[in-house]
DNA sequence: TTTTAATTTATTGTATACAATAAAAAATAT
DNA sequence: ATATTTTTTATTGTATACAATAAATTAAAA
């Protein structure tokens, strides 16, 4: 694995807690490489907000706020609910039986639930974020898609699948099929809605769980 | 001026024209800097979207399709008129006295206009740019403006200035004022449209352009 | 002559030493 | 005790040499 995705990995599963200061050396050193790679991977991470520059005196993991969460998830719901609608004008039927195959895919990964298990809860994580790109790769549009990448920022979805109960599980399953049946149906304005409205409930979701935090985020070694 | 913005400006300018290829040690010779700083300008032009890799043989500068043009302005229209709709409800009166000094600047700006001069054309995108961003500032919605940011490729717009010609220029100086009064009556649904049409009337001069190419892009010294 | 393999070259990737500098700590003055 | 200046230190910024490697070129084989 890469400096990037090795630190990225890190912030996601909460080794490298929100507040936590980097450093390039400190980084160099325990990643085993030198500085040069780890600057590489530090003005990425920079550039996806996941870690902000304290004082000239390295970094830290930035600590998302209320009102982060409320615009970040606003805006995923404006892109991705935009993307939708264009996917349901754009798919072709290969397109739509790809957004099937891993919307079960979704659905298998979450039948093999056990709370508290990173890796589990990584692979509904990896298996809902593939559902939602192949929806945007329909679109045929390039620039959206890669600005919806750079809106959705995955240590904050990951979370939210860490503190989902398996009734929150199947809920979003369900919506994933309203909007696939709307993508199906070539019905442009539904898929909008539909998706605006899994975004809301994802994003309200997690403010829930930050004004009353029922589950601590995992600490320990990996 | 560091090698970012000054690489920038150059592509900006047209004197590095699209598809015209890169190399980090042409970069450092010609910018008298080593290549370390000239990388990490590389990366942020890349991440830009305004220069891509050539088959690890260093980089080109973009070029822009038709596709490409409909994309970003679309994408623009989309972040840029919901910006403007949360503006008319979250600015302040000071914002609001902000927003029509910059808009002053951008009449005074077009009121100098010599064609084919760069650094006129210059004063006139940096005018417009610093209105557009005066507006995404009153929403105090930071993730909103800094991805409406990168969302806008100042290369096509600066393009869109050198070919406009005066009646261009006051009709978007209209447009202006229309957002800012429905700003300025906190007319969110009004703004948003108006911003909406302003980004389209701009796609479509440059789409116009490019299907029909009245005016070079300049060539030549700087 | 065309395909395949070997060699060379252009270019980015990485390590490392040193320079610049902002922040922190210590010393001095008020 | 508090404010100001000086010194030290932690950390990023930059230059440079060398390593890795993909692409281009040349040579060899079919």
């Amino acid at each position: 694995m890469n400096p990037y995705n090795a630190i990225k990995s890190a912030i996601i599963i909460g080794e490298y807690e929100p507040g936590k200061r980097l450093t390039e050396e400190a980084l160099a050193e325990s990643l085993q490489v030198s500085r040069t790679p780890i600057r590489d991977a530090i003005k990425q991470l920079e550039s996806d907000g996941l870690i902000i520059p304290f004082k000239r005196r390295g970094y830290i993991v930035k600590e998302f706020s209320i009102e982060d969460i409320r615009q970040i998830y606003n805006l995923r719901a404006l892109l991705e609910s935009h993307g939708a609608g264009e996917a349901a004008l754009n798919r072709t039927k290969e397109e739509l039986q790809f957004m099937h195959e891993k919307n079960t895919a979704y659905e298998q990964a979450i039948s093999k639930l056990k709370r508290s298990d990173i890796s589990t809860i990584k692979n509904i994580q990896q298996a809902n974020q593939e559902f939602h790109e192949e929806i945007f790769k329909a679109t045929k549009n390039e620039h959206l898609r890669s600005h919806i990448s750079k809106v959705v920022v995955v240590p904050l979805i990951f979370r939210s699948f860490y503190w989902y109960n398996e009734r929150q599980l199947l809920r979003s399953l369900e919506v994933h099929k309203t909007i696939l049946k709307a993508i199906e149906n070539r019905e442009p304005e539904r898929a909008k809605i539909a998706m605006q409205e899994h975004i809301y409930q994802g994003r309200d979701d997690v403010l829930v769980q930050m004004a009353n935090p029922k589950i601590e985020l995992w600490k320990g070694e990996v």
